[in-house]
Formats: C-alpha cells, structure tokens, sequence
DNA sequence: CATGAATGAGGCTTCATTCAT
DNA sequence: GATGAATGAAGCCTCATTCAT
C-alpha cells in the first residue's frame, strides 16, 4: 500500500510535468485536456482520476512550479555566504541562471498571471501569488537588513521597499528576456546589481 | 463622406473602450463578444462590422492601450525639467501615479501577456511587446546617459542595463500593487530610488 | 413586435412538440438533444435559445401534456349535462376516448413518473402531480357531491374517497391499456361504471 | 460446490438487494454502478462476475421485486377465508398496509415503468407487466366470480372488467400515497371498497 | 448600416465496462 | 474469485460567427 500510495503520487507528478508542457505551450485556454492526456501517456478518463477538472489541474501545475522554482530559490540563498552584497550578487546570479533550464516553461508564468486577473480561480491565484511575493521579498529585506547591521549598508536604507523592487526587477527582467531573445537578463542584472549595491553601501 | 469616416472612428473607439472595460474584468476567453456589444450599447452583429473577430477585437483593444499609456510615459518626459536625477525621480512619481486611473485596466496587462504567451496572436504581441519596452528603454536610457554627461552620474554606469532593470521595477512595482492591495507602490518607488541614484551618482 | 412575439412562442410550442414524441419515443435519458434538434427541423444550439438545458425542456413538455390533457378532460366536464350518473359515465369515455389520440405518447406519463421518483428535478414533478392529481380529485368529487345532493346518490357515501379512486383507476386503466394491446380500456372502464354506479346509487 | 453455489447466490441477491435500494434513490440513469458496489460492500469489478451489465442487474431487481411483492399478495389471498366481499376486503387492506414496507422501494415502480416505455429492455419489461397484471387480475377475476356463483355478487357483473379496473385502482392509490403524504391509501380503499361492493352486490 | 436569431463545431466531463494484478 | 485503476465513447452545452431582414 505504501508502494501503491507512492506509485499514485508519482503517476500525479507525471500528469502535472506533461500538463505544464502542454499549458506552456498552449496556454489555459488553447490547451485541451486531451492533449495533455496524450503528452501523460495516459487516457483521457485517467486525467480525471486524478484532478477534478482541467482548472484544478492547473492549479496544481502552478503550485508544482511555485515550489519549483521556490525551493531554488530557497536553496541558492542558504547555501550563500559571505557579505551582504556578495549574498545579493550571487542571489542575482542564481535566479538569471535558473532562465537557461525554466526558458520553456516560462510562458506559464503568463498564464499565472492571467488566471489570477480574470479567471474563475482569481482568488487562490491572487492568494498564492500575494504569498509568494511576500515571501520573498521577507527574505530579501531580511538579507539587507543584516547588511545593515554588519555596518555594510547604510541605515537610512528602507529595507523593504528596497526588497520589494528588488524582487520585481529580477522577475520582469525575465520578462523581458523572454519577449525578447536578444535580451540577456544575467549581464543586465549584474550590471544593475553593481549600481544598486553601491547606493546601498552609500 | 470625411463625417462619415469620423463617426465610424468614433464608434470604433467606443467599442475598443466598451471591450477593454469588459476584456479587464473577464480576461480574453472569459469574456462573451455578446458581453462587449452590451457594454457597448450595439447589436452583436454590429461588433463584426467594425472588427473581423474577437481576437481582431482584442488586438485593437491593447494597440489603445498602449497608445493611451505610452502617451501618457512621453507626455510625462517631454515635461520634465531639472537634473537626471530630478528627472528620474519625477518619472517614478508621474508612473506610480497612473496606477490610480490604470488600476480598473491593469489586469489587461496580464492578458496582454498570456495572449503574447500562447494565443495565435503570439507574434504581433510579443514584437508589440519588444518594440514597447525597447523604446522605453531607450527613452530612460538616454536620460541616465545624459546625467553621465553631465557629471552628475558615474562614467562607468551602463545606462542600457540599469535602463532595463528601472524599466522592469516600475513595472514589477504596480504588477504587486495589483496583488496586493495593502502594497503601496509609490512611496516604494521612491524609497527605492533614492539608493538607486546613490548608486548612479557613486 | 407582437408578430415576433406570437413567432417566438410558436416556435417554442413546435420545439417542444418535438420534444414530446422524442422522448416518448425513446425516454429522458435514452433522447439525445440532437435528436429533438432534427426532429424539431432546427440547429442543436437553438435549442438553448428556448430552453436552458435538456431538464429544462422535459419540464416543459410536461407542463405541456398537462395542459393539454386537462384541458380536454375539462371540456369533457364542463360540456356534461344530464345526472350525475350520466356524467360520470360520460367522463368515463371521454377520458378513456383520449387515450386512442395519447397512445403515442402515453409512454412520457411514465416518464415523468420516474422524473418525479429520481430525478433532479423530483420536486418540481412530484409537486405538478399532486396539484394535478388533486385538482382532478376535487372535480370528480364535486360531481359526485352533487349527486348525493340531488338525492340521487346515498348520503352516507365518501365522495373524496371515491373519487380519488376513480381518479386512480382511470389511470390505471390506460396504463395497462399501454401493457397489453389485446386491452380495451373503455369497454372495461363502463361495465366497471355500471357496477360502481349502482353501488353509489345504493 | 453445492455450499459454493449457495454463496454465490446468496451473494447475488445481497447485491440485487443493494441495488434496490440505490435504484429506488437515485433511478435507473442517476444511479453509478459504482454506489451499488459500496453499497453492497464490494467492488467494482465484482459486479460484472454476477451480472453482465447494468441493466442486467436492473432486470435482476426487477424480477427481485415482482417476486417479492407478489408472494406477498399471494399469501394474502391464500390466507383468507369469509364470504367474497369480506375477502375483497381484505385483500385490500393487506394490500394497502403493504404500502408501510414498500414506501422506500415504491420509486422502483416508477423506474420500471419508465424502463418498460423506453429503454432498450423495454419487451421484456412490459412482458413482466402484461404478465404480472394478468396473474393479478385472474385471481381477483376468479374472487369475484366465486362470489357470483354463491349469489352474493349479481350475475350481470362483468367479473374480468371489475377485476382489472380494481388492481389498477389499488395501484393507483399507492402511487397517489406515493406523491402525496397526506394522502391516506387504506382509509380511501375502505371506503371506496364499501360503495363497489355494494354495487356488486347490487 | 444595424440587428439578433440561428447555427454547429468543439470541448469538458461522465461513467459503464474491462483487465492486469 | 475479487479488485479498482484505466479507459474512451458519448453527450450536454457554449459561444464565435453568419446572414436574412
């Protein structure tokens, strides 16, 4: 039975990646269910064994990337350590990098977006996207508000609209990468990172 | 002939603002064309006279939208005096303000992005999308340049990468402001510029 | 505008007649939408033009059976003149009369007999029936009344009673009628009269 | 192998057993195969070692019913001993208290109504039925025939007639107790009883 | 020009049945 | 024998688009 449990999950993680393939692709809208079941390997019915319905399903797809990308994130910041300012370089760096492997699946972020303006689920996208953010953005302000006390940046320095705008720069700067191939996010963050740093230290 | 083409223009921008107004509360597939000839006070079939198809429709809407809102940025720039830095800091406020009148409209934003995303449109989108923030960029970009002329900024700021960042945190900043109610994008911006430019003047 | 009108309803009344043979023919859940659509000599979505779902439309047949049974069966009544006797037995044929005209579509009565013993829409039948039920009752009841009135009946008779059975085994009479084509409601129908008559009579 | 296929039958009416209940709840299209199952307390998939298809098990609870009613009834008669009109009697009363133990498998009638007007079994329903009315009315015929050959009931009584209106009006009562609670079927027999038999005592 | 009734392709979902374990 | 996960045919309903008035 704990084998059985296993497998079921499993098959469940399977359902979602091919699901996120496919909304990557299609978006919610154009995606149809049979699609997905095709991408599984799966009939069908089954999809629906597993999921209520194509908008739960969905639901399940972002929060599979939220902890996703969520745990990277989490993962980079723990595993820095030096300064403040280098911790916010190599934060900078991890999350540019993580565009290389998340590129296809990039688009989905926009289908989060848009489900969370108009869809039938706006709410719990809304919720999990306020969360999110928040989230993040305590931990980033937590970050230069040590920087603060180590004496490394200045204490007029307003931590968390700092983090705030922090967190929203890296986020469109994918953005913009992903509108426009030519766009290099990484370059353009270090840069940046530079110029903010120095305000930063004052 | 000439009054005739003025009130089918007339019309046309009516329709165009009726569905934006409908496109922002339902997102693009939520939304019912017959729901659009309502709010527009005109027979279904009367839409089709003006627009091919609901995507032809939709299109139209963002072209407006970044007409109304690119306008607006230049408006707010042309009428801008003073040092880079003074500039900068007018631009963040004239930009964080047009949240108030955008806020009912903002949510055509993400729209605008899944349809770039994974609507048949894709294309015209995204190119729509390069070409916008492109020219913002520059337009900002120029502006840093200028201070670096002057003397006022540091010789070695690459105004392209911080242009791009600004860009995308003004951006980013009413995107969580859309979230998040409680958030206030404003003085965000602001507390956030002053270690910005900091940085820029070194 | 009051041409539209009168269209509209017509239209309406086809479709559900229609309707009424499609699902005599074959049941509720056995009547596929499409059916009635070619049946009705119109597009499948029409349907929804008139009707907000399939339950929807089988209710309305109902109501239209009823209508147009009761109608006959007070006609019938209202038309009878002579004893009290008399017209009971003259309702008594023209009920069992009808059912040459019904045969077709006798088989709906067990349909929404089963409508109002499992379906959704449970109440809303099961609530028609004993207002029909009782309605009827309430006329056989009266005429029966009278005839104890007029003396020509024995006081000490429970009109209700009788004629909540009579009500009943008229009914009964054509659903067997609806088993068994060797048969004959109407010849069985008067010699049970005659028999029930004279108990009556006393 | 004889205790072997004891179980397996006592198995097999364990679930026709259960299936009554859940067909009489939900009817024949509203019922899942798979709350039989629970309800039986087994799988899914044993079902199908017991019965080949949905509607097999329906018939199996069909001829379930039958059997179990008319044994009933068929006691009743047996049973009872007086002159014919103390027997009619009775036999009324027996049958109207055995409304107290159908009430909550009376909706099957009603499914197998439906059934026999249009499902795909619908011949071998109305055969059950023909059948069924038939033996029933037999057996009332020949009460009332006896009654006349012992000149207690008049010898110009159509015994068949009166037989055949009588069932259908028992059932009738039942059906109308059915969609009305306030409707009492033994109180209204007797009295109805009470005015036929005079009537065929004449 | 304007309309809205009519349309039917298309999609989500259900559920009886099968079959590998 | 027993099971229940997997299946996919089938059906209800939606809604962008057309076209006769």
């Amino acid at each position: 039975m704990a084998f059985r449990q296993k497998n079921k999950k499993e098959k469940k993680t399977r359902i979602v990646e091919a699901a996120a393939k496919v909304f990557a692709r299609r978006g919610f809208s154009g995606t149809l269910v049979a699609d997905i079941a095709v991408e599984a390997g799966i009939g069908k019915g089954t999809l629906y064994e597993y999921f209520d319905s194509k908008e739960d399903l969905f639901f399940a797809v972002f929060e599979w990337f939220v902890q996703k990308t969520g745990a990277e994130a989490k993962v980079s910041i723990s595993a820095l350590g030096g300064s403040a300012s280098e911790r916010l370089e190599a934060l900078t760096e991890s999350l540019m990098h993580s565009w290389v492997e998340l590129e296809d699946l990039y688009s989905l972020v926009m289908e989060f977006w848009s489900a969370s303006a108009s869809s039938q689920m706006r709410e719990r996208f809304k919720q999990a996207f306020r969360e999110g953010y928040g989230d993040f953005r305590h931990i980033v302000s937590a970050l230069i508000r040590e920087g603060i006390e180590r004496g490394e940046f200045r204490p007029d320095v307003d931590a968390a609209s700092v983090a705030a705008a922090l967190v929203g720069t890296w986020d469109a700067l994918l953005l913009q990468a992903w509108f426009d191939e030519a766009f290099n996010p990484l370059t353009t963050a270090k840069r940046f990172m530079t110029v903010l740093i120095r305000g930063l230290a004052g």
